[in-house]
DNA sequence: CTTCCGTTTCCC
DNA sequence: GGGAAACGGAAG
C-alpha cells in the first residue's frame, strides 16, 4: 500500500525526503555503446553465484542469466574459502529458491564508484554496466535500487531530527557513499564529512567544479526540483544520438576493453582484500578509476 | 518499462 | 542476527 501520490510525471521539487526524491545526476558520460562485456579476470570476484532467476519480463535486453553460466567469477573471498556452489537445489518443488549473489571487491567497486556519481542509471547504462561487470541487468538494477534505498535511509539517520529538506541541504553536505565494510576504513569520515571519492570526483575537469561542487550537488541531488528517474531516462542525454555533451566531458583517460583487467590486476598486486581501495587510490585517483569505466568504449565517430 | 517500498531469503 | 541480494507488488 505504498501509493506516493506521486505526481503525474515528476516528483515535486521540495519535497519531504521520504517520497520519491531522486537524485538525478546528469549523465556525465552520456551513452555509450557496449563494447564488449569485460571479463572478470577471475581475479578475486568471491562468488557470485546467482540464481538463474526466472526471466521476468524485462530480461529481454538484458543477458539474465546472472553468469552462473557465463562468467565463472565466482570465487571465495580469501576469508571463507570455500566455494560453494551449493545452491539449493531442492527448488524442485516449485519453489523457487533465492540465491544471494555475494559480489566481488571488484565489482562492488565499480558499482559504489559508479553510483557516487550516479545515482539513477538509464536502462542502457544499466546494460553496459552489467556487461563490464559480468552480472546481470537485474543484478545490477536492483544493486542500485538497494543502493539507493541504504541510501535514504542513511540520510535519515545522519539527520533523524531533521525533517525539513531544506535545512538538510544547508547543514549536511554528506552524501551516502555506498560504501560497504571493507571500504569503511578508508573514509574519511561516515559521520558528516564529504565522502572522499565524492570529493574527489568533482574534479572533473569538465565539469564546473566552481559551479557543481559537492554540496551543490548534494543539494541538488536529494533536494532536485524538476526531476524524477522515468524522466530521466528518457532524456536526450541517454539517447545514443545525443551525445553531443559526453564529447567534451570525457575524461582524458582511456581504459579501454581491458581496464576492468587492469583494475583488477592492481588489486590483485595491491593486495586485494580490504586494502584493495587504499591501493588502487595509489595508481589511479578515484575519478580515473572510474573514469574508465563508462568510457571503455569510445564510441565510433 | 521504470521507480519505490516492503519483504523474503540467503550468506557471513 | 545483521547485512545484503533478490523478489513481489503498487504506482507512474
Amino acid at each position: 500500500m505504498r501509493a506516493d501520490p506521486a505526481p503525474p510525471q515528476c516528483p515535486p521539487g521540495p519535497q519531504a525526503p521520504n517520497s520519491r526524491d531522486p537524485s538525478p545526476m546528469p549523465e556525465i558520460y552520456g551513452p555509450r555503446e557496449n563494447p564488449a562485456s569485460l571479463p572478470m579476470s577471475s581475479a578475486e570476484t568471491p562468488r557470485a553465484e546467482t540464481v538463474s532467476p526466472l526471466p521476468s519480463s524485462m530480461d529481454l535486453l538484458t543477458q539474465d542469466s546472472p553468469d552462473s553460466s557465463t562468467s565463472p567469477r565466482v570465487k571465495l573471498p580469501p576469508t571463507s574459502g570455500e566455494e560453494r556452489t551449493a545452491r539449493k537445489e531442492d527448488a524442485t518443488q516449485g519453489k523457487k529458491q533465492k540465491m544471494r549473489t555475494v559480489f566481488s571487491q571488484t565489482q562492488l567497486y565499480v558499482l559504489n564508484d559508479r553510483f557516487q556519481r550516479q545515482k539513477y542509471l538509464s536502462s542502457q547504462q544499466t546494460q553496459e554496466l552489467s556487461n563490464i561487470l559480468n552480472l546481470s541487468y537485474k543484478q545490477v538494477k536492483s544493486w542500485f535500487q538497494n543502493q539507493r534505498t541504504k541510501s535514504k535511509i542513511w540520510q535519515k539517520s545522519n539527520w533523524p531530527e531533521q525533517s525539513n529538506s531544506v535545512t538538510q541541504t544547508s547543514s549536511a553536505t554528506t552524501e551516502y557513499a555506498g560504501f560497504y565494510p571493507c571500504c569503511q576504513g578508508y573514509l574519511p569520515n561516515p559521520s558528516g564529512n564529504l565522502p572522499l571519492w565524492s570529493s574527489q570526483a568533482w574534479n572533473y575537469p569538465n565539469w564546473n567544479s566552481q559551479t557543481w561542487n559537492s554540496q551543490s550537488w548534494s543539494n541538488h541531488s536529494w533536494n532536485s526540483q524538476t526531476w524524477c528517474p522515468q524522466a530521466w531516462n528518457n532524456q536526450a542525454w541517454n539517447n545514443p544520438l545525443h551525445n553531443c555533451e559526453e564529447e567534451s566531458l570525457q575524461p582524458p583517460i582511456q581504459f579501454q576493453q581491458n581496464s576492468m583487467g587492469d583494475l583488477e590486476s592492481i588489486f590483485k598486486t595491491a593486495g586485494e582484500s580490504h586494502g584493495v581501495l587504499q591501493q588502487s587510490t595509489k595508481y589511479f585517483s578515484s575519478q580515473q578509476i572510474m573514469d574508465f569505466f563508462p568510457n571503455y568504449s569510445e564510441h565510433s565517430t
